[in-house]
DNA sequence: TCCAATCTGTAACGACCACTACACAAGCGC
DNA sequence: GCGCTTGTGTAGTGGTCGTTACAGATTGGA
């Protein structure tokens, strides 16, 4: 148990963190300076190195806190819909929504971000998954080519997501994710 | 009529503007420092800015050439093709082939530049035209939504190129246009 | 052959970058 | 009160950014 003494900090540590997460999603990981981010949160660079150390440690968090708040529809969906089928239609009408609310960067971080292939990657498996799942217990017919149907989702998503950072309108969203989902297989009955 | 006096270049002008677009081709326009540029290219700093300008005006030429030689293909279907559906098909499969050529960074530049949005609405504007037209002519059914249509198949050439990005396959670049030309509304016999 | 024009290489410019040394302020335990 | 710890604000650090001054090299025209 640490002595929990000295000064306290003066700022909210999440609510910077909140600020932050929205600066390098608007304006990318390199655009966005340290000097950026200390004039949007009003908080000293020590402060801030003090509290999340370098730049690189504090786009991580940022990430992090993003895929828990604003991108977790995706996780979501995945999680607590039964059928693939069902997961990827919220998640593509849900990603219309999330990608065009007022006041918040469009379009998505993790589509966004070139470093982040990795975490785009693992989106797109856990897609794969749930299908390959449906093919297994027969929700969807044998042929079905589980990583086809997974790289074409992503497609639709990146493209969406693109779109939206472009100034594209929900509406014009709501439309591209009914046309994507019009190519899914009919379900066995 | 001017002198053409002095001493000459000693580079050639286009093979250095060839290399120059690859760097921000692959790295994008704010990744790539002049520094690199008078690296890869082996040309000073003064001839750089003496043949082409600032470097938002090389840029904007190298964008120019882009279009010209390595993006071209759109253009060309649109412009050769007689239906609007066989010029998206075209443009999508071809586009399976360009972004993922190898010894060539992948991908698209004018999709992968947040700065040329105002070119891709451009491209997208005219696909729109090109559907609107065989919607007149009766070789598209009347209730056919040209803004929707054309909407969507931006959105798959911005997946297809983000993935490609990602280190997407041909063959699942092609994958994902034959599952998008899947939803292309049946001609009108 | 000498001039004028153009290009090249070196070497720098001020501005910004991510990051931090340092002195001081503010809190807790004693 | 004192001492220890931790955060804050000022004011920098060295490095890289885009850009250019300047002197020398190289060309064609007169």
């Amino acid at each position: 148990m640490s002595a929990m003494v000295g000064r306290k900090r003066g700022f909210d540590r999440d609510d910077v963190l909140d600020q932050v997460t929205r600066a390098f999603w608007r304006d990318g990981y390199q655009a966005t300076s340290v000097a950026d981010l200390t004039a949007t949160t009003g908080v000293n660079p020590p402060s801030l190195y003090a509290a999340f150390g370098d730049k690189r440690a504090l786009f991580t968090e940022a990430v992090a806190r993003y895929q828990q708040t604003y991108g977790a529809f995706t996780a979501r969906a995945l999680d607590e819909e039964p059928t693939a089928r069902q997961a990827v239609e919220r998640i593509l009408t849900e990603a219309a929504v999330e990608y065009t609310t007022p006041d918040r960067p469009k379009g998505c971080l993790v589509l966004s971000a070139p470093e982040l292939d990795g975490l785009r990657d693992q989106a797109r498996q856990a897609v794969e998954n749930k299908i390959r799942h449906d093919v297994a217990t027969g929700a969807l017919p044998a042929g079905t080519d589980a990583h086809r149907l997974a790289v074409f989702v992503a497609a639709t998503v990146r493209g969406m997501s693109s779109l939206a950072r472009d100034g594209a309108t929900r509406a014009e969203l709501h439309d591209v994710a009914r046309t994507a989902l019009s190519v899914w297989p009919a379900p066995v009955p």
